[in-house]
DNA sequence: AAGGTTTTTTTTTCAAACCTAAAAGAAAAC
DNA sequence: GTTTTCTTTTAGGTTTGAAAAAAAAACCTT
């Protein structure tokens, strides 16, 4: 399997993972950064390999073969974030672009190993969960912050937008997995929210709020 | 710069890391399993980089450059290969192919790290030295056990051959980095020599000899 | 059925790596 | 010092993988 392909699997199963529908041909070429026509060009080639259900017009959904080869790059990609951040001190922030490349390392052998070495984490350095050997995944009940109701607590165990900027930022606020958080109350106008960080009062934008998973307590 | 290119890099690196010469085409072509006029193609290539010394039919040699990346290749490599033995219990044998891999990884702040993790690290798991960061190497004195004369007493520092068939063998005799190996004698039929290793005594053909490296004690 | 959108097909392009065959150069043998 | 042999380069072509532009086809809505 090329790095290509791989990223092609990976980003069908990111997009359907949600709603577990068929995606757009349109849809992978907006994420993949790429012409609709490339996209057909590839469906046809994971198809042919059984790894996609492609249905011209009709959009694409994995295979039973692709989605657990995609649970297995993502897998990979999350194992090596945690290795990076707990074993290489690398920031929640850093570790991306790395893992982008680590997740296309063959070696099943290898991966496994690694697993047990971390401690068999569910969890990567953004809450996101870790698929295990089997493509198994163990869901956690969450949130979006912005979901909460006035004067409801909760820890922060995730976030949607793993983007640098935005994981930077919620450093410079002090917010990081783990963190109490209750929601004070919502600004009408702008729908910002004030909320309560380990004793300190913040006021952060919508746009936040819903980029930070939590958990209730 | 890409898979090949490197590999290419790290050929004409250690083809001529011994005698510090110039190489033939041929030799690489050889070593890469490839054909001439491939090679000559990829050294032009270099050329152009300023990786490589090449004057047409004079053989090649590593610019400074060259030599530098050829040397963060090979630290790479024997970096991934420490990780793999040490932290994730992989022996000898098995660590090659994935270092293969691993050692493209993109990313001066990850092997610099690596290194420190894993405690900045000498030699790999075969004896052979680990370039620092600025590409210093540190040479251990050593040499062939083929090379001793009888009674001479050695300590066990490195593997010439470090394929997995004579790995394994070394395993099945008990033989390892750090084994106490007394030159016994030297049998002038087929040249095979009696070794004393940590109180048994073994006969070794010459061609295992001649792939041991030992310190004297 | 028309018009607009999406998707596919077809044809190109591009780049990297490699190959074969033939020519050129260097080295060795005579 | 010529000839032969071996090595290396050149030239031209193939393969593979990825991507794209343009045109055609299918689909959707009204």
């Amino acid at each position: 399997m090329t790095f290509s392909e791989e990223n092609y699997l990976k980003s069908i199963y990111h997009l359907t993972a949600a709603a577990d529908s068929e995606v757009s041909t349109n849809a992978i070429a907006e994420m993949m950064e790429t012409k609709a026509s490339s996209v057909t060009d590839m469906l046809k080639k994971l198809s042919e390999k059984d790894l996609v259900n492609y249905k011209k017009y009709q959009g694409v959904s994995l295979t039973e073969n692709g989605k657990l080869a995609a649970k297995m790059i993502v897998r990979k990609h999350r194992l090596w974030e945690v290795f990076l951040v707990e074993k290489l001190n690398f920031s929640w922030d850093e570790v991306h672009d790395i893992a982008e490349q680590l997740e296309h390392i063959k070696s099943e052998q290898l991966i496994n190993r690694l697993d047990d070495f971390l401690g068999n984490p569910t969890e990567d350095p953004h809450g996101d969960p870790i698929p295990d050997a089997n493509g198994r995944i163990v869901k956690i009940e969450k949130q979006l912050l912005s979901e909460l109701n006035e004067g409801q607590i909760g820890v922060c165990v995730g976030v949607k937008d793993t983007s640098s900027e935005f994981l930077k930022y919620l450093d410079k606020q002090g917010i990081a997995l783990g963190s109490k958080i209750e929601f004070l109350s919502r600004e009408s106008f702008d729908l910002s929210v004030k909320i309560k960080v380990d004793e300190r009062e913040l006021s952060i934008s919508n746009k936040i709020a819903s980029n930070l998973f939590v958990k209730l307590v």
